[in-house]
DNA sequence: GCGCGGTTTGCAACCGGTTGCAAAAACACC
DNA sequence: GGTGTTTTTGCAACCGGTTGCAAACCGCGC
């Protein structure tokens, strides 16, 4: 039903080639050829169709952008710089949710079928070996909030959560706070494993510190409140480092509901500055993870790795930083 | 470099259509080639290309999502919601953002060198002719959260905002508050103009009434929090029916920094009934559009358009109910 | 007018599939 | 075993493009 180059052909009076080539980049048309197409194709109303060509040319243009994410708010601004980064370079986002009902698998499988030409998974929370099957099947990855590794095996852009985990730890000490934990979110997340682990490595060599750790279900308000309520019976911790803002944010709402104030109560310390970590009744003071900057970064390196497809992959780590707002206590003199 | 049929085809030793059929559903081949081509299919690990055979069939399973609130959480439910229920029947969402740098234009012609099969928009606050372009091109439109109409020109799923905002009138009146507001989206969406129109037709022919209006710049956050600060200094109305709960969030937010407590000083209502709109330190009075609801409606559509492309477009209308929290006061006998 | 070099053009094959059609194979029945 | 019917199969053309190659064209200098 669509208008076909073969239609805009015979209106031009030109052959089929000569059609496609002026609708390809760099491609050797005379000025008078080109003039006769371009007003053919105008009047037709014609497009390229953009799956025939990926047939010959071997690219798609199509990146699957997979996420396990959809209950953490912050996904949404992830989501929103993803989409404009790549359809602003001429990219397809072809949107992936890996739920119960999706595995890994069925989406590999999917965007073989679809060819993409690469592929972007945002999330912390995945299995090690998720990405082993994109490199079986030659497809090239990046991932975003992934996992540092000196040699890693698909392109790493993200924070270098052990630091993390140790900055939370300096900066709760730096406010007196001795019984302190960490509300981390899955346990199976690297990033909850790594910001467990700096956060732990920061406390080493303090004395008299009661420090404990437990995890969420997931990243998400619910699981966040459900952990903190089921821990506020045994008593709270002076401080809580938790291992995401919406996390922290599901606590305050338990802590508050307990009738516990914060930070006079009890301190909050949230990773990520989500923007609703910035609202007036939330005011969580946080770990900034630069994520304008992290989903850029990956959106070049997707780039980079369509024009040298066999580079090898990089890990990038960007610095974060604390935003003080309302829910920790002053740095007190030790 | 991927595995192609015609090597298939090689290896279990039938033709390329033998290969062809033993993929395609309902197509002829005997159990025997079936076994032989399945056999060697999985020895090569060989997937069907679903773009080539697009060319043919003339499906693409692929689905444009297209949206512009990438900054109203709730969103985010309905961007799971319907990555969900499109990719659990085989339909693959090519999401769209469109900013202020993707216009629909740009949108409605990339959609259509991809060939998608149909598209889904999901917003309430693009122009009216938004969608004329797609119908042109001879590509479905479902629409999502769009306005009723007797005689639609694509299908729609949402609900009566016009009877919403009749609901909040009477919500309000019901509480004895008389001197209301609305703290409208922004002003040019179909659904502010028919959420406005039913409130002000819901108090017509009660005395004694101070009602204002007013609208923020889009739906966010900030918008709503920007708006009521700059309608505060005028000094409060007795109650807000806001066009949206994220509206409300942020309204909420500057009222409690100008020191006014909800809902003692002043009442809020909001629409949505996003996920947070239940957190408890927010605890919004709202009206529930019923989301998931919407958003399977509007897979359901799309299936059905997709089945019979010629049948006359439709309009499917969900009702909503006031959710009764912690932002308004309680009902008064008048 | 001719020959030269560089552009531009069309032909035809190809990308990875599907499908109408007619021939071949399988089956049923006598 | 022969006949008629149904099922299965391969051929070849097609879907909407791209591209290597050789022929046609162009402008230029002589």
């Amino acid at each position: 039903m669509p208008v076909t180059l073969k239609e805009v052909a015979a209106r031009a009076g030109v052959s089929r080639s000569a059609v496609s080539r002026t609708f390809t980049e760099g491609a050797s048309v005379s000025p008078k050829t080109r003039a006769k197409v371009e007003k053919a194709a105008h009047e037709l109303g014609y497009l390229p169709n953009a799956l025939a060509s990926s047939l010959t040319t071997g690219r798609t243009k199509l990146i699957g952008l997979i996420s396990n994410n959809f209950h953490n708010p912050v996904f949404l601004e992830v989501f929103d710089r993803f989409t404009r980064g790549l359809q602003n370079r001429g990219l397809r986002p072809l949107l992936v949710n890996l739920s119960e009902d999706w595995s890994p698998d069925a989406s590999l499988g999917m965007l073989r079928r679809y060819s993409v030409d690469a592929v972007i998974v945002a999330s912390s929370t995945l299995p090690a070996d998720f990405a082993h099957g994109f490199r079986a099947a030659d497809i090239p990855v990046v991932h975003a909030f992934g996992r540092f590794s000196e040699r890693p095996i698909v392109d790493v852009v993200g924070i270098d959560n052990v630091a993390c985990g140790r900055m939370a730890a300096q900066t709760l000490l730096a406010r007196g706070y001795r019984r302190i934990a960490f509300l981390g979110g899955p346990e199976r997340a690297t990033s909850t494993q790594d910001r467990l682990m700096g956060f732990l490595d920061g406390l080493v060599g303090v004395s008299d510190l009661t420090v404990s750790h437990s995890f969420a279900a997931d990243y998400s308000f619910e699981a966040g409140r459900a952990e903190m309520l089921r821990l506020l019976p045994a008593g709270p911790a002076e401080a809580y480092f938790c291992g995401d803002d919406i996390l922290s944010i599901g606590a305050l709402s338990a802590l508050r509901d307990r009738g516990y104030l914060v930070p006079r109560d009890v301190g909050l310390l949230g990773l990520n500055d989500m923007e609703m970590a910035g609202w007036a009744n939330i005011a969580l003071t946080t770990i900034r993870q630069p994520i304008p900057e992290i989903v850029d970064a990956a959106v070049e390196m997707t780039l980079d790795v369509l024009d040298a497809p066999d580079r090898a992959p990089e890990s990038r780590l960007f610095p974060c930083a604390i935003v003080e707002r309302g829910t920790l206590r002053g740095v007190r003199a030790s």
